[in-house]
DNA sequence: GATTGATGCAACAGAGAAAGTTACATTAGC
DNA sequence: GCTAATGTAACTTTCTCTGTTGCATCAATC
C-alpha cells in the first residue's frame, strides 16, 4: 500500500459491503482481499463509523448505516479526516506584514481548492462507485 | 513544514516573483522568508524551471517565464509531479475478478477526481493568488 | 453459562517519503 | 581571477503511516 490508501481502501471496502450486504464480511477477509492487515482496516472501519457511516458492532461484522446511494465520497473523505489540498496551517512564520499577506492569501486560495474538491466528491456515491462504467483496462 | 509543503511553498516562491519581477531574489531569501532551507527551494523551483515556468539561470536569479496571469495552479501542480487523489496503481492484488472490477473501478473514478481537481487549478492564476480578496485573518 | 471468534484499542517496530543538511562543480557579474 | 549564486548529488534526520502483536470486550453458538 502506498499514497491515499486510506481513501482507497475505504472506497474499496464500502463497496465490497454495498455490493453484497448479506454476507458477513470479516475484517480479517477485508484485508486480504485488499492485500493489507486486518487491523488496517479496522482502523479504516473505525474512522467511517465514528462519522456514523457503519454500524459495526464488537461481536461480529456490522453494515453500512445507510444505502450506498446515500453514502457520498465526501462522506468518506471527511470521516477520514483527510486533507489532501489545504495544510491548515494558519501560523505566522515571518515578520514581514507583505509576508504574512502572501502566506495567508495562498492558504486561502487552497483552502478554496479544497472545498472545490469536497463538492466534487460530494457528486459521487458509493453506489455509483459500483456502477461507474469507465473502465479502461485492456 | 509538513504536509503539501511542496505545493505551497511553489505558490508562495511564485507569489514572491510576480510581485516584485525587478528584485533578483536568491534561493537563501526565498528560504528564508518562506521559514525553510535554500536547497528545498531550489528542489522546487528546479521542478517549476523543467516544466517551463521559470528562467533561472546558474550564475544568478531568474524570473517567471511569462506572465502571473498566465500561470495557472495546475501548471504548478502539475510541474510538481503531484497526484493528490489518483493513487497511480493499476496493479492486479487479487485472484478474484470481482475484486479486479472493483479495484479498477476506485481507481477510475478517484482519476476522475484527480482530473476535476486539476480542472478547478486550472481556473485559477499565479496573478489572482496576490489578488484574492478572501483574507480572513482576525 | 462456557466456549469460540471477531471486534476495538493500545503499544511498538518497520518502511517509506520528504525535509534538512553538507559538499562541490559550474557559471554570471564584478 | 574573485565572489556569489545556482544546480545537483549524496547523506542524515524526521515524520507519517503501515504492519504487527497483544489483550480486554462482546456477540453467537452450544
Amino acid at each position: 500500500m502506498k499514497r491515499n490508501s486510506r481513501l482507497s481502501l475505504a472506497l474499496h471496502t464500502l463497496g465490497h459491503m454495498a455490493g453484497d450486504p448479506a454476507r458477513v464480511r470479516t475484517s480479517a477477509d477485508i484485508a486480504e482481499h485488499a492485500g493489507t492487515n486486518p487491523v488496517v482496516v479496522r482502523r479504516v472501519l473505525g474512522k467511517l463509523r465514528e462519522a456514523g457511516l457503519l454500524t459495526s458492532e464488537k461481536g461480529h461484522a456490522g453494515g453500512l448505516a445507510r444505502g450506498p446511494e446515500k453514502i457520498t465520497l465526501a462522506d468518506v473523505y471527511l470521516a477520514l479526516d483527510e486533507s489532501l489540498v489545504a495544510t491548515g496551517e494558519q501560523e505566522v512564520a515571518s515578520a514581514c506584514s507583505v509576508e504574512n499577506i502572501l502566506q495567508i492569501k495562498v492558504e486561502s486560495v487552497l483552502e478554496d481548492i479544497e472545498r472545490s474538491l469536497v463538492e466534487r466528491l460530494a457528486a459521487t456515491t458509493i453506489a455509483e462507485v459500483r456502477e461507474t462504467g469507465a473502465v479502461n483496462h485492456g
